[in-house]
DNA sequence: GAACGCAGGTGAAACGTTTCAATAGGAGAG
DNA sequence: CTCTCCTATTGAAACGTTTCACCTGCGTTC
């Protein structure tokens, strides 16, 4: 509507003068704050600073303040510090919207919410959402997140991205075969993606290497002088379940022990089944029964350690458990859990930087991108760790 | 630059034509394609269908087009439906960033991580960011997420703000005294908290309601014969922590049960600390030494159960031992924890209906609502669920 | 048949930026 | 002294919407 220079030129002050008066400030006459409003009124003018009223201020034009301020072409050094004054002076902040209109880029990354369910959620994703944010910022980025059906997950993704809502996606808690990879795909949305999906699509993503995570926990037990050592695994089909399990025989084979093929178990993600599992598991001939037990997930190990607990069998000392993903809860469980860390700060900033290689342009060559896990000893596999 | 009109006209087609062609329809012949291609490249037009190209194709003014999505004027049957027709075909979807910039609304609500450090997390505060999202976008908002520094939290809040990235914002774990929201009544943003602050501050918040759950659990004891109670709460002083503390005496009041002074017990908010407290508890006269001991967070209670276990105390038999929160982890504890469930939903649901109360400038009346969380009982008070 | 009202429709301004194309002014070269 | 060239600066267009104020044409009313 008007700007302030108009509102001021009716209320017959200098420019700055009106300012305070509509701002509020103490140091107006109030006869003068008062005629200030009223010029304000009557024009229908509410205050709102915005690069005009820099530009009036500093006597130069609007072209010039936004040089200025981005520095993208020669000023002189009056000019700029009578710009800086009158910036700092009016306390401009340049609304985001405009800048956002005129280059059709909003800075805003999508990520979606998966509804989990009690109990199934990945622990560290809050924690990963946390770096993936700050990450964003260093570029200049925020993360804009909404929520997903599980029905048709492509939906919220499309009307982000049509509507020109966002720039990009994060995606986290990807499947085989998972719909919404196939659609950025296809419609060329810049994404990046924390875990894999079917081994032929070629898309930006990093994963945590859990086929070295697991080689090193059993490494770890082996070092340890532990020569029978099974393994629970997920479901034969997934790639990170598998890849898992290739971990294991790699650090066996790497140590010269034959795996015994009852050792390798399967089964869903869940602490009842991996304890119906790891009852099996005890019922072994006394040969062939494992003094360690390898979970693939804390939650499984976690089911193990309470069934152990229930059965008498001191966890730590007759047989070692150990986990993956190190949630909170690890170190709570009795005895605490050796388990691997997911790096998930380092996730986090990879994905977001191969998102930004997408979004300008410019992929990287590296598009794929595993991060090994770390390692966390507790006492679940050496007891001296009990009470450090 | 250019439009599609344009384009149309410059290479001799029908609009449509120049559409099909520019999006690599095949039902266009080569030829027509090429040259559309031709015409578009000599504008430098790039394929963006907006509000003109509907316009163009519909035979109307644009003011029309926007009429007709908004229905925000009368508009005649039959041009309402050529203006759907010419939408459909184009696959039109208005860009949003025009609307913002016109409205200055960005329906963009801004909510800051904490940096949570391992362990001190609140365990549902990723669910809550959920159901923050469903319902946010059930208004027609979207949730932006930042990250926060601790040193200087307020500075993030005010950038958003002033740059006009986001209408208002959603807080939680909120403390006392807490800058943010000290910072944000001042200046008059809108928002709303998931948890208190000041007494004497007033803004729109929801909370649970911790002193009528630990009065329900404890009323929930009482039923089963308990008559000795103790409770493990938080030093003294924080509102929510002394809320509790007076939930217990009111269950106590109502079943005319006097409270022994040595079993209210208060500690830091971990496993350890309560542990210890625990111990204390137990090695109190056998006339006074309670047969239930509430906690005031799940961390605790997991703390003495893991104790009383390694003292081989039967959980749930010998003692029974209560917490809140309801994290993941209760189930799997040995035995499971009963606890009060956070009603994560329902505070989300009503925190985002607060603020959007606030940015329609139509505050409501209750702009503080404490919502009951859920007892879940499990086996650690009641051992018959143990295997339900 | 002139005056009026109204439904349906339009042109143009406005939101706050960035950036292109053009201009003014001065220094240096001849 | 004129011409050229460069630097600092500016006016205006553009981004894609919404909406205000106005216009047209038609049917009613007196």
């Amino acid at each position: 509507m008007a700007t302030l220079k108009q509102v001021a030129a009716l209320a017959n002050v200098p420019l700055l003068t009106a300012y305070h008066a509509l701002s509020g400030s103490e140091s107006v006459p109030q006869a003068q704050r008062e005629s200030v409003r009223k010029a304000a009124e009557q024009l229908g003018y509410t205050l709102n600073i915005t690069i005009k009223d820099v530009a009036a201020l500093a006597n130069v034009s609007i072209a010039t303040v936004s040089y200025v301020l981005n520095d993208s072409a020669p000023v002189s050094a009056a000019t700029r510090s009578r710009v800086l004054e009158a910036v700092a002076v009016l306390n401009y902040r340049p609304n985001i919207n405009g800048r956002i209109l005129q280059a059709n880029k909003t800075r805003l990354v999508g990520y979606g919410w998966h509804n989990i369910k009690r109990g199934h959620a990945a622990p560290f994703l809050d924690r990963f959402t946390y770096w993936m944010a700050q990450a964003v910022e260093s570029y200049g980025y925020h993360v804009l997140t909404f929520a997903h059906s599980e029905e048709s997950p492509t939906e919220a993704y499309q009307e982000l991205i049509q509507t020109n809502r966002v720039d990009g996606f994060i995606l986290a808690h990807t499947n085989h075969n998972d719909p919404r990879i196939r659609y950025l795909i296809d419609a060329r949305v810049p994404f990046a993606a924390f875990g894999r999906a079917n081994d032929s699509w070629d898309f930006p993503y990093v994963d945590v290497d859990g086929r070295r995570g697991i080689a090193l926990v059993t490494e770890h037990l082996i070092s340890l002088g532990h020569k029978q050592i099974a393994l629970i695994g997920w479901p034969e089909g997934s790639l990170s379940g598998d890849a898992r399990v290739q971990g294991y025989f790699d650090a066996l084979a790497a140590a010269a022990i034959t795996p015994h093929p009852d050792w390798l178990r399967r089964t869903e993600n869940s602490a009842t089944a991996a304890a119906a599992v790891a009852a099996e598991l005890l019922d072994l001939p006394a040969s062939l029964r494992p003094t360690a037990i390898v979970c693939v997930s804390d939650l499984m190990a976690i089911g193990v350690i309470n069934y152990l607990n229930r059965c008498g069998v001191q966890v730590g000392y007759d047989i070692a458990v150990s986990g993956f993903d190190d949630d909170p809860m690890c170190e709570l469980t009795h005895p605490p859990l050796t388990t691997l860390r997911q790096p998930v700060e380092d996730l986090a900033t990879q994905a977001v930087a191969l998102l930004m290689a997408e979004l300008e342009r410019m992929p990287s060559p590296q598009r794929q991108i595993l991060v090994a896990p770390q390692l966390i000893v507790r006492a679940s596999t050496d007891p001296q760790r009990q009470f450090p």
